[in-house]
RNA sequence: GCCGGGAUGGCGGAAUCGGUAGACGCGCUGGACUCAAAAUCCAGUGUUCGAAAGGAUGUGGGGGUUCGAGUCCCCCUCCCGGCACCA
């Protein structure tokens, strides 16, 4: 065997021989129990990067540490090919979208292969390839003509100068970023899936859920948002018409506190107001500036102007002013909202600002109210009515009950449970998506394209010019006949939210060549769920509800069966590293890439200051964040493969911290890791071939035994570690292994050398692949450390006739003690009160009390 | 702004049920090897007082519960993720 350690060699060796053998081809007629290994695909950016490889190295470890425990594992990969960054590119490059892609995949595709990772690839998919999509229109039709999509209109970020729409991460501080153009909010048709008509299961079904970290259920249900409210109207009277403006509150209690109520912009009584208005409807039109996006709605000046129209409030019949507010949106809810200043914080600071009336209708024993200062009071739903009328002294819900009642009977209101969550709109204006299957007649309506004449696709040789939507200038896409009367339509020309494709991928790997249906019903049984799933925190809401969303309808439909389509998720903390800069005269900033700096310590190892390596002047120590073009912090990761290797990368990957955790990069860690390889591969190369030792492990001398202790201990952790995902103690447990190993390696038993390099190496396998095959099979092992099963631990090695015993005294620690491991506790406490420390501080006087915590310590209480 | 999460030595992190804080690694210091360096190996390493023995102190900050708190409770600060069409 080679003395030294050259992972280029046996990593390639290895790669080949799992080629060779299609060594991860997942079977579907197995008799072992499945374990479906699932990581969220990558979209093909062009290269791998840091997180890419924190997420499919976690999927592997899981994956091949489940193999070796006996189950039949399918760890499949494929490509989220649409989106966004490829129409960029195609502007930056003159390259189509399409042809970017592809050679993104194939590069990248590559990449991963290089990392070892016992990927299923020949259940590929490509989102943007035909025999993928196709099943999405198909859906897209069934769903369709079922009425679970529907057509409204809806608001987007509309940039006046390209002529396009926008998404919310184009819009930098009010403007379209490419041509700087203030942005509007516009109205469009849209196709919307109604996932309201799931809320109720989709956040009921979160219980069903206990693999699933809590935090990402808290913030679904919170997303989803079920509340329990009132929806009640003021009448009104306008031009000798009668009608009703309709609110919804979950504070029906504070009703009798309402002082205004606010419209939005483009409410019918804003508009109506702003005819007759100037100064209004330029208000109004003002409203229209800035995006969509709920951050910067959130956070916006409150702006709000009073129109000459009142309502009458439904119990009091007083008049209520109508004001126009640029917080209230038309498309959520009823577009109207009442404001109730005495309770209701933005509504206090809207008053204030605008010095309307403030009308207390809640009280709480012992505090006073003022309107001078908001109060944390204010808002709660824990006191009882005031200034109420019939309502005074009733609570939150007596309250709700009796004015919900008062409201029916008058037809001006009932309760109603309402949801945040709110229908999700797919159409997008944009070339490189899913075109969606609607031809457009004058005479028919919307109609699907017919099944047989799907997929409709996407041409692949446009090159999008960041001007409107490039399919609607296209002819020969857009013209058509209509399927259903023949005469002459227009195809639609909007593509789909990305975020579809991702939505159904991981049951299309169960059967990913099917042509004769979106999955393979039997396949599709036979694998889902999906046992584990590994993605970054990031898609804790979107991607993860709209996929759980997509998984009831295809059941919905018959094609899968369950109600979730993820058993266990696993979310994944973020890559970051260190940033360096220099200020630049225009206060800018030159970000400078950690590879190219050099951190100066002082005595104690404080960093004190860093320098460019190429000139040797200072550069500024900028924070930690996540690894990013624009702050060229970024480490590429085939340089770390390229340079150390890829088990060397993967280490590293897992011991640098939790998988949940965010990691942070450290050269010297990898280094470290290295090290730590290159240990193991010395130790077995000075040891050769311990295959074939045997030996009684109950005749061993103490040395031995405490060196098997010592690696059944290590094997015990880390067993406990895999099973709680913590991979990082995993690393730590073999760490150990091997500092034991050194230091026994010379006086230990050939055969206790043989278990325990075996268990190491074992242990290693999952994290360290193609070391740890390549040692196996050199030490005489085995040829396929693949199918070696996972070590178990003895237990019995594990047993000893001493333990030592904590000794403190009032909860500090004074000392230990050696005692036999099954002493009694009467005994314990005699020796412990004979302990020289506590005898020194007993001062003669007697102990008040003695804890005996068994196995760890004692507490005496003086 | 709203929802969710985080904070432990110089650094990454460990501590499973409230019971030895700092495992494991990095860095640093000293030593061995070397003509020298790198690599490797050995030892030390929270802070602080002390020659040492030993003591004090210490898990973002402030309170509390407990024989005992990194861990439980209350309040606060800072950092990070998400925000699809907040009511």
């Amino acid at each position: 065997m080679q003395q030294t350690y050259s992972p280029k060699d046996i990593e390639a060796a290895a790669q080949q021989q799992w080629e060779n053998q299609q060594a991860f081809r997942a079977s579907d007629s197995s008799s072992k129990p499945k374990y479906y290994c699932l990581s969220m695909f990558p979209y093909p950016s062009g290269k791998l990067h840091m997180g890419h490889v924190r997420n499919y190295t976690i999927g592997d470890v899981l994956s091949r540490h489940h193999r070796m425990k006996g189950f039949n594992v399918m760890q499949p990969m494929g490509w989220d090919a649409f989106g966004l960054p490829a129409e960029n590119a195609a502007m930056a490059n003159n390259v189509p979208p399409a042809a970017w892609t592809y050679s993104n995949i194939e590069y990248m595709k590559q990449q991963l292969k290089s990392l070892g990772l016992g990927v299923d690839w020949s259940r590929e998919v490509t989102t943007c390839k035909p025999d993928y999509y196709r099943w999405e229109q198909w859906l897209f039709n069934r769903l369709f003509k079922k009425g679970v999509i529907y057509k409204k209109t809806s608001t987007v970020n509309w940039d006046p100068v390209d002529n396009t729409v926008l998404a919310n991460e184009q819009v930098i501080d009010g403007r379209g970023w490419r041509s700087g153009a203030q942005v509007e909010k516009r109205e469009i048709p849209m196709y919307f899936f109604r996932i309201t008509q799931y809320a109720d299961e989709l956040l009921t079904d979160l219980d069903t859920l206990p693999g699933w970290p809590e935090q990402v259920k808290t913030m679904q249900a919170n997303w989803i948002g079920k509340s329990y409210g009132v929806r009640f109207a003021f009448p009104y009277e306008l031009d000798g018409k009668q009608d009703k403006l309709w609110v919804y509150t979950t504070r029906a209690d504070t009703i009798m506190g309402v002082t205004f109520v606010a419209v939005a912009a483009e409410h019918p009584l804003a508009t109506y107001a702003a005819k007759k208005n100037p100064a209004l409807a330029a208000f109004v039109e003002e409203c229209k500036h800035g995006g969509v996006a709920e951050a910067d709605i959130a956070t916006m000046e409150k702006k709000g102007m009073p129109t000459d129209i009142s309502v009458t409030h439904p119990l009091t019949g007083e008049q209520v002013p109508v004001w126009v507010g640029n917080y209230v949106l038309m498309s959520y809810g009823e577009g109207a909202v009442m404001a109730v200043p005495a309770h209701d914080e933005r509504d206090f600071g809207f008053a204030k600002k605008y010095r309307l009336p403030i009308q207390q209708s809640i009280t709480v024993k012992d505090q006073s109210f003022s309107d001078a200062a908001w109060q944390e009071w204010y808002g709660d739903k824990n006191g009882v009515c005031v200034n109420s009328g019939r309502y005074d002294g009733l609570n939150f819900e007596q309250a709700v009950d009796a004015i919900a009642a008062d409201l029916a009977a008058k037809g001006l209101g009932e309760k109603k449970t309402q949801f945040r969550l709110r229908d999700w709109g797919i159409s997008r204006q944009r070339y490189w998506g899913c075109p969606i299957p609607i031809i457009h007649c004058s005479t028919c309506g919307d109609v699907p394209v017919p099944d047989d004449q799907l997929p409709v696709k996407l041409p692949e040789n446009v090159v999008p010019d960041g001007a409107g939507s490039p399919l609607a200038k296209m002819p020969e896409f857009y013209e058509c006949t209509c399927p259903q009367c023949g005469g002459k339509a227009r195809r639609e020309t909007d593509t789909m939210d990305t975020f579809v494709e991702s939505s159904w991928y991981y049951a299309r790997y169960a059967s990913p060549q099917c042509d004769t249906g979106m999955v393979d019903k039997a396949d599709a049984q036979k694998w889902l769920p999906v046992d584990q799933y590994i993605g970054g925190i990031e898609h804790a809401i979107l991607h993860l509800l709209y996929a759980r969303f997509f998984h009831k309808l295809m059941r919905d439909e018959g094609l899968v069966q369950g109600n979730e389509p993820f058993k266990n998720l696993l979310t994944q903390g973020m890559v970051v590293a260190p940033t360096f800069y220099r200020e630049l005269p225009a206060g800018k900033k030159l970000w400078i890439n950690p590879t190219e700096v050099e951190v100066e310590m002082d005595a104690k190892a404080r960093p004190i200051g860093a320098k460019l390596i190429a000139d040797g002047q200072p550069v500024v120590i900028g924070g930690t964040e996540k690894m990013s073009k624009s702050k060229n912090n970024g480490v590429d990761p085939q340089a770390i493969i390229d340079a150390y290797g890829a088990d060397t990368a993967r280490l590293f990957m897992m011991f640098a911290a939790p998988p949940d955790q965010q990691l942070e990069w450290s050269d010297s860690g990898v280094e470290g890791s290295f090290r730590f390889l290159r240990r193991v591969w010395n130790l077995c190369a000075e040891l050769n071939e311990l295959g074939h030792a045997s030996a009684d492990f109950s005749k061993l001398s103490a040395d031995d035994q405490a060196l098997r202790r010592e690696m059944h201990l290590a094997l015990k952790q880390a067993n406990f570690d895999f099973s709680r995902h913590q991979f990082n103690t995993v690393v730590s447990a073999a760490m150990k292994m091997l500092n034991a190993l050194e230091k026994a390696k010379s006086s230990a038993d050939r055969a206790v050398l043989g278990e325990s390099v075996s268990i190491l190496l074992r242990l290693l396998s999952p994290i360290t692949p193609h070391i740890a095959q390549t040692l196996w099979k050199e030490l005489g092992y085995g040829d396929d450390i693949l199918a070696a099963a996972w070590p178990e631990v003895d237990e019995s090695a594990l047993e000893q006739d001493e333990i030592e015993l904590m000794i403190q005294v009032n909860g500090k620690l004074r000392g230990s003690l050696r005692i036999a491991k099954d002493l009694d506790k009467a005994n314990i406490e005699r020796l412990a009160l004979a302990h020289e420390a506590v005898l020194r501080l007993l001062e003669g006087g007697t102990a008040k009390k003695v804890i005996v915590v068994p196995g760890r310590l004692v507490n005496v209480v003086i």
